[in-house]
DNA sequence: ATCGGCGTGTTACCTCGGGTAACATCACAG
DNA sequence: CTGTGATGTTACCCGAGGTAACACGCCGAT
């Protein structure tokens, strides 16, 4: 019985197929057969392949979907007009309250390989690329770093974006914490808590009388809180 | 003409066959097929599989062959008698050196993925994970976080590796400056260095006549350098 | 010496997932 | 009535993980 019901025809057809997409997606997380959204969508393969050339192409379509959600979100957070401190929370209370509320459509976002033979290897993917890229240039822009600012905004975009992301699927995995808690630890760590606590009774210290073993020239005897320039 | 050389046996057997696939590995990235492992061994598939069990079993045997120095001296770096700064530099320098010698094994430890169907895709990769408890551990044991600390370290632990996981791949394929500069920009990021720059001419800031967007509390005016608690 | 067990190896096959070729159908424009 | 462009189909190819079923060689026990 082929086309009782007349379908929809190009964009509209398009958008049918990647809401089937989604829904199966929804349900089994990224990793999804193509015979299985096609069956979703009421069809088979090679409709899916016309319309989208191969998987990367249907998940790639499907990631944006989804992106520009969230990158207009992180966006908007690293230029809300608030203290810094307060400006860095909510960026990082914009990100967990995403993946929090859809966590299979982030974790598609977030971790898109599943049979992914690309021999480069890159940590983030598209979506977080994006994110890092966002970071660097807000740092770029508002803070001012020296001459070490262009190296040291990207380096920190990534490195934000890294700690972000593996602190977040800790997070949805264990829920060891409400979300604003979360937060809270995270912007600590940013904000220079693990340099400004004091040291625990026992634990291992810079070696006073004898020097230390010789591995890496150990400058200064000790460096106060404030940051070197490197 | 089956077995002209008498092959060694057992455990011997186990690693010459462990060696082809750390060749295939190295030459191929993860993701390299049984049958190229195989092929490396002068074999077939099911005497892999039978010592291995399945393909995560190769993987298995083959990262934990490597895991074990680099947990060490990240362990070791840990626990180095150094003021806290410098021990957290060498930390990074550690991982950072382990990385760029040998790229495409640490690549199998970080990013083993390549055809994993399991439906919960936690971010860290197992060796990644143990990474992430060492560094728990030892902020555990040597920072006095008060009452926060269980949280803390455990939250800290894995954003640190996330962190330097993400920073550290795209060191790797970039290479945008020396390593001792990238050491400098993630422990300065570990340091406070973005709370404690200054803001740049054109940035946004905390409008001070106006009350912020009603998004978030946005608490005290300002905050200073010194962390919060939370 | 011989028999059984163990570890070695093989060929041939199964399943499943991505991807493609070739063909059938409808609808609409000229 | 015919061509074009969309829809859809069945049937196939290929590569990768994984598994029988079978064959050889060694070595120790009876």
């Amino acid at each position: 019985m082929p086309t009782p019901p007349a379908q929809p025809t190009g964009e509209l057809r398009r958008e049918q197929l990647l809401n089937a997409a989604d829904r199966v997606v929804q349900r089994e997380g990224p990793g999804a057969s193509m015979n299985a959204i096609a069956a979703e969508a009421g069809i088979t393969k090679p409709i899916l392949y016309r319309h989208f050339g191969d998987r990367n192409g249907l998940i790639g379509a499907l990631t944006e979907r989804h992106t520009s959600g969230l990158l207009a979100a992180v966006r908007a957070a690293l230029n809300e007009p608030l203290e810094r401190r307060d400006r860095v929370e909510h960026v990082l209370d914009t990100y967990l309250a995403a993946i929090e509320s859809r966590p299979q459509v982030y974790r598609l976002l977030t971790h898109p390989e599943a049979g992914d033979p690309t021999g480069a290897g890159s940590a983030l993917a598209p979506a977080l690329r994006q994110i890092a890229e966002e970071i660097t240039k807000a740092v770029q822009t508002q803070v001012d770093l020296g001459a070490d600012g262009p190296l040291l905004s990207e380096t920190w975009g990534r490195a934000v974006t890294g700690m972000v992301l593996a602190a977040g699927d800790w997070w949805l995995e264990q829920r060891p914490c409400p979300r604003a808690r979360m937060v809270q630890a995270l912007a600590d760590l940013l904000w220079g808590r693990l340099a400004a606590a004091g040291d625990l009774p026992g634990a291992v210290a810079a070696a006073q009388p004898a020097p230390p073993p010789a591995e890496e020239p150990a400058g200064e005897p000790a460096a106060e809180q404030s940051p070197r320039t490197g």
